[in-house]
RNA sequence: GGACGCAUAGCUCAGUUGGUUAGAGCGUUCGGUUCACAUCCGAAAGGUCCCAGGUUCGAAUCCUGGUGCGUCCACCA
């Protein structure tokens, strides 16, 4: 073997993360079925798979992504060494709307108009095609450079011909349950894009408005009041509620007046959601522009008027004179006007309100009546199969019941926790999903029309059929990914995957539960009768120092391959899952990222050490822990045993930052602090140093992947680290070796505090007194080491004209060749032995509680108990040095 | 309006079923040319665990109420 064990002072990641990742992805590491010619183990594995959320082909990753993907190569890398054969799905999404925005505004930019009329349908998408192509290619670089360990070469597309298959498939078994249906409802309509939008798409906008209360003319009894004037046109009826005694007399009466200028027809109807308190009680209906009104038409039969059109105009026939063809801006400002001059106009406040926006271009967003494809949430239909071990086949279910038993069985597992109610929430308030879009880039509603829509075909059109020009949502293809990227509904391509369905988890933002997630369980549980994952775990979201969302507009975006080339990928994943809680923003700064380069380096540092120490032909390879010889080695290596078992089963919990933190812990505060410290006394540590530093680069592979392959490589230790096996988790009780070095710790730092108190040159050897710790009568030589002493003696009291403080349960003293105050020695001894008195009563008091002593665990007494004599050691021998003193 | 989250050292955050004298990193101060590392080493200072009650032998932790900040959902016309 031949190895190059000579380090260069510090690591450089830029240096070597192209080539350590080249060397796995070559070597079939992602690839779950090359894994077993890689090692054995792999063979009869048991399967551990994540589909990854596939990135929006919409430009770069952010740092939400790489979040995204340091949690999940780190699951997958430890569920690679733990023997699972791990398959993590590579691929991207269309993002149909977004991308299609995104390139029509690009076009836009480039001097043309109106790009879609200007290149045609084809045109226009061929050019999407591209930009879709090329920002596909940029987000398959930045994953690699992210060191994301999934097989690139089984990349999917939602927009592909597999996932085409899928969708039309899904769509014609719901159209064929009656789940998908087309009718003519109020939707969402965005009227810039010229599309609608589901209810997900629509942000609402803090504003203000004019809230005018009126009466539709001067015979018309009652007053109601809206902040749409316009809409008023479409009006058929006036709610008010049942109870409310001003208007009783009047439900159930019609009425005809004329509201500026056209006769409308309205009838007064009694409704439990209108809010008395509010305006005046009563509501003026406009079926054909609210969802609210719509509901409220559908309990009481009302007609419907549309008076509003696509490009968010009046419409001509349906209004007043004067009226057609102006903006619901325009009209709202004449209506206004009108009504003030006919003495109509009772009041005019300024209220607050949430006006609709989409999501994606910002238009204000109309709600209008439109002829669409409906996923139908609420209606019952026959179970395909045996569904979620609950429904048989047959057996009767709601989309929604399917949604909320998946997550309300606990066969799928949210991390955190809390999120179960939000998603509850949401399923319990779905409304039928609107899925038909009218935007040209996405997958083509399945379906066909012969003659004048009279006939309908989801399956093979003939001739003289014609196919509906709307797309589907986005959604309803991302919705499909867990299976659809299995090979589903191909069954000898699904078949070859079924183990890895449902997957292990899916993990991704907590902002996208219900567009994507929530979705993936409707599509699963319906075509699969399964869930599509068993757990769930969300990320927070990424936010700059001072908590604010990362924006291009604020200028505080951090772009991930500007840190990597920076700090490394290694800093950066590490920054991105330490100090962070599932769920939970996080602020992430320079600052942080530049302190895990510090610890990449300090790690590379550890090694080089080690390396130096075992020379190029020393050290045991083999897997069996070497026999320890010295206290330090039996402390180090239950250290080692208590931190593998504690660590591995808290990444299993999804406690990710936690068991990173406690390894950092352990590398840097035990191992290079102590350990390292005192391998450079005790010789002859070969064995040892080679079985802690290979143990402690597999525990920290699947968080830092380069450095720790890197430092195997060049280690020389066998194969390549990512197919290594997890480290064992063997029990190593040794409780007393762990507490007996705990002991020498203290009296070194108390000491070292000692020698920094009296400002003693660092250089200079000291004297050493312990008085109170002989069960380090061994480590004389250790302690002289680390606290620079040349002598070291065990004594029952410490001399005096020495220096001295107290240890955990004795003191220390150094030789200050008489220099010393004895005024101040004795002013902090005293106070010393005040706080330490004060402890030991206030021991004495709980100890002394029979209540405490009866109803408190055992354990907990008997700490008590010991931390009690230790203390009053150390009293003895804080006092018996004042007495001396004295 | 509803739900959820957060509040602990100057800053960012841990604190796992309630249990010793509440921790870490960064920052600060003091001291360092110790042959792995100054991207480092040693030491120190720094806390009314948001407030008020309650439960308990015991509360940062559980309960009630309040305050401040944030997020999501709904939305009143």
């Amino acid at each position: 073997m031949t190895t190059n064990r000579d380090l260069p002072k510090a690591y450089d990641a830029a240096s070597v993360e192209a080539d350590i990742f080249q060397g796995w992805e070559s070597s079939g590491a992602f690839d779950p079925d090359r894994l077993a010619a890689l090692d054995a183990r792999f063979a009869d594995a048991e399967p551990y798979c994540i589909v990854l959320p596939p990135p929006n082909r919409t430009g770069t990753l952010h740092l939400g992504h790489a979040v995204m993907l340091a949690i999940e190569d780190l699951l997958i890398r430890f569920h690679r060494m733990s023997g699972k054969k791990t398959y993590w799905v590579p691929g991207t999404d269309h993002a149909a709307i977004s991308t299609q925005v995104k390139v029509e505004q690009m076009l836009i930019e480039q001097g043309m108009k109106d790009p879609r009329r200007e290149l045609g349908r084809e045109a226009f998408l061929e050019k999407v095609r591209t930009f879709a192509q090329s920002s596909r290619d940029t987000i398959v670089s930045q994953c690699k450079a992210m060191g994301a360990s999934m097989d690139w070469s089984r990349e999917k597309y939602t927009l592909d011909e597999e996932r085409n298959a899928a969708v039309n498939e899904v769509f014609r078994m719901m159209h064929e349950d009656g789940l998908i249906e087309r009718g003519f409802r109020v939707v969402n309509w965005d009227p810039v894009f010229k599309t609608t939008l589901s209810d997900d798409e629509v942000d609402m906008k803090e504003t203000t408005a004019r809230l005018v209360t009126f009466t539709y003319d001067k015979e018309f009894p009652i007053p109601v009041a809206t902040t749409r004037p316009e809409t008023k046109f479409g009006d058929t009826a006036v709610a008010v509620h049942p109870d409310d005694e001003r208007y009783k007399a009047f439900v159930g009466m019609t009425f005809t007046p004329t509201f500026c200028g056209k006769k409308l027809s309205i009838t007064v109807v009694a409704d439990e959601a209108v809010d008395p308190e509010f305006g005046t009680g009563a509501v003026g209906v406009t079926p054909a522009h609210s969802m609210t009104d719509a509901d409220i038409a559908e309990r009481h039969g009302l007609p419907t008027v549309q008076v509003i059109d696509q490009d968010a105009c009046m419409i001509v026939d349906a209004v007043g004179e004067g009226f057609g063809g102006l903006t619901t801006v325009e009209a709202r400002a004449k209506i206004e006007e009108m009504l003030s001059a006919a003495g109509l106009v009772r009041s005019v406040e300024e209220v607050p309100q949430s006006l609709p926006i989409g999501q994606r271009g910002g238009a204000v967003v109309e709600q209008l009546p439109m002829k669409q494809w409906f996923v139908r949430v609420n209606k019952p239909f026959a179970v395909r199969q045996d569904t979620l071990g609950t429904w048989k086949k047959g057996d009767t279910a709601t989309l929604k019941e399917l949604m909320r038993h998946a997550v309300a069985s606990k066969l799928i597992t949210v991390v955190p926790e809390r999120f179960d109610k939000t998603y509850f929430h949401w399923v319990d308030n779905l409304r039928d999903w609107c899925i038909s879009r009218q935007i040209w880039f996405g997958h083509r509603i399945p379906v066909w029309y012969k003659g004048d829509e009279t006939a309908v075909s989801t399956t093979s059109p003939g001739k003289g059929w014609e196919q509906d020009l709307d797309t589907l949502d986005t959604w309803f293809s991302s919705g499909l990914w867990t299976f659809s990227t299995l090979g589903w509904p191909d069954e000898k391509e699904f078949a070859k995957n079924r183990a890895y369905h449902p997957t292990s988890v899916l993990e991704t933002g907590h902002d996208i539960l219900f567009f994507w997630i929530a979705r993936m369980v409707l599509m699963s549980t319906y075509a699969l009768g399964e869930v599509p994952f068993k757990d769930v775990y969300l990320h927070g979201l990424v936010c700059d120092e001072k908590g604010r969302k990362m924006s291009k507009s604020l200028g505080n975006v951090i772009d991930p391959l500007d840190m990597i080339k920076k700090y490394g990928t290694d800093a950066v994943r590490l920054s991105l899952v330490l100090g962070t809680t599932p769920g939970q923003d996080q602020k992430l700064s320079e600052e942080k990222i530049e302190g895990f380069r510090n610890f990449t380096n300090k790690l590379w540092n550890i090694s080089r050490f080690i390396l130096m120490q075992i020379g190029d032909e020393g050290g045991a390879t083999s897997d069996t822990p070497p026999k320890p010889v010295t206290l330090a080695d039996r402390w180090i290596l239950a250290r080692l045993g208590e931190v593998t078992a504690s660590i591995t089963k808290k990444i299993a919990a999804y406690e990710l930052s936690s068991a990173g933190e406690e390894l950092r812990d352990f590398t840097w505060g035990d191992l290079a602090d102590w350990y390292l410290e005192i391998a450079k006394v005790e010789q002859g540590k070969e064995a040892i140093l080679t079985h802690v530093l290979k143990t402690v680069l597999a525990l920290w592979h699947p968080y830092m992947p380069f450095v720790t392959e890197d430092i195997w490589k060049k280690a020389g230790f066998e194969g390549s680290l990512i197919v290594a096996s997890w480290p064992s988790q063997e029990a190593r009780s040794k409780k007393q070796e762990v507490g007996t070095f705990e002991v020498l710790r203290d009296v070194v730092t108390t000491a070292r505090r000692l020698r920094a108190e009296n400002s003693i040159e660092p250089q200079k050897e000291i004297n050493l007194a312990i008085h109170g710790a002989s069960e380090l009568k061994d480590q004389a030589q250790n302690i002289a080491a680390l606290c620079r002493a040349s002598t070291v003696t065990f004594a029952d009291a410490i001399p005096e004209g020495w220096g001295s403080l107290s240890t955990q349960k004795g003191m220390v003293g150094i030789d200050l060749a008489d220099a010393i105050d004895v005024e101040k020695e004795m002013a902090k001894l005293s106070k010393e032995m005040e706080e330490a008195e004060a402890y030991v009563a206030s021991l004495e008091t709980k100890l002394g509680n029979a209540e405490f002593t009866s109803k408190a665990p055992v354990k907990v007494v008997e700490t008590m108990k010991t931390n009690k004599s230790e203390a009053e050691a150390k009293v003895a021998a804080l006092k018996e040095r004042i007495g001396k003193l004295e």
